[in-house]
DNA sequence: TTCACCTGCAAGAAAAAACTAGCATGTGCC
DNA sequence: GGCACATGCTAGTTTTTTCTTGCAGGTGAA
């Protein structure tokens, strides 16, 4: 299920990753999608604080966004996990790190 | 080669690895170890930079140091990757986000 | 109309990470 | 001694990320 990504991209992944509210997200998603006023509820935290990390989770093409309209005829957008796989080995970054194109240092 | 992680060491080693320097570096020593000073000049990056880098990542397990005699007698300090293998996907950050510890919002 | 729920956005504060510049130590060699 | 190489550390700046606060819009139901 993985398409092999370009260290800039795989940066990307990483960095989004590397944090606890996301991990959290990612994990309350596991268990089946959710909208952004009930997840900010169940995670305990802020809805802009939500939004900004699913922005990021998002921008990283971990998780989609679908609009629906619920049974009272109110918009929510519904989040879910996107389903990966990505396998870090000192190889599968030294791979990555020949794409990367953040300035200069080229090695 | 993995023991599992706890949901902080996985953020931690996350953390270092989304980082442009540091994938190079990794990528750098998996072709060989080097000492400090040649390996910021392969790079084309400062020495203290890259101490800075290092200490990153062997905080995080990554690499590990030992220092070593050249031939004239000049005390070096080589790096090494060390074998690592995680695999990110839903489920494993879901798992890994149970033991987080990081503050307040348990979900 | 008012209340409760959903969404979006942006400005500013606070915290963390990245990076530079500089000085210290030590060695062997000319 | 002076030069070239190795190491270490720290103080301060710059940049990025995180988070809060507050406002805007919309819907349906009492």
């Amino acid at each position: 299920m993985e398409t092999s990504h370009t260290g800039d991209e795989l940066a990307r992944i990483l960095a989004t990753l590397a944090n606890p509210h996301r991990m959290r997200v990612i994990a309350a998603l596991a268990h089946g999608r959710n909208y952004v006023s009930a997840l900010a509820r169940e995670l305990g935290i802020s809805r802009p604080l939500l939004q900004l990390h699913l922005a990021k989770l998002e921008a990283a093409g971990l998780v989609t966004a679908a609009f629906e309209l619920s049974a009272d005829g109110k918009a929510m957008k519904y989040y879910d996990t996107v389903p990966f796989a990505v396998t870090l080995t000192p190889q599968s970054i030294a791979l990555a790190a020949r794409t990367l194109t953040t300035e200069e240092g080229n090695n």
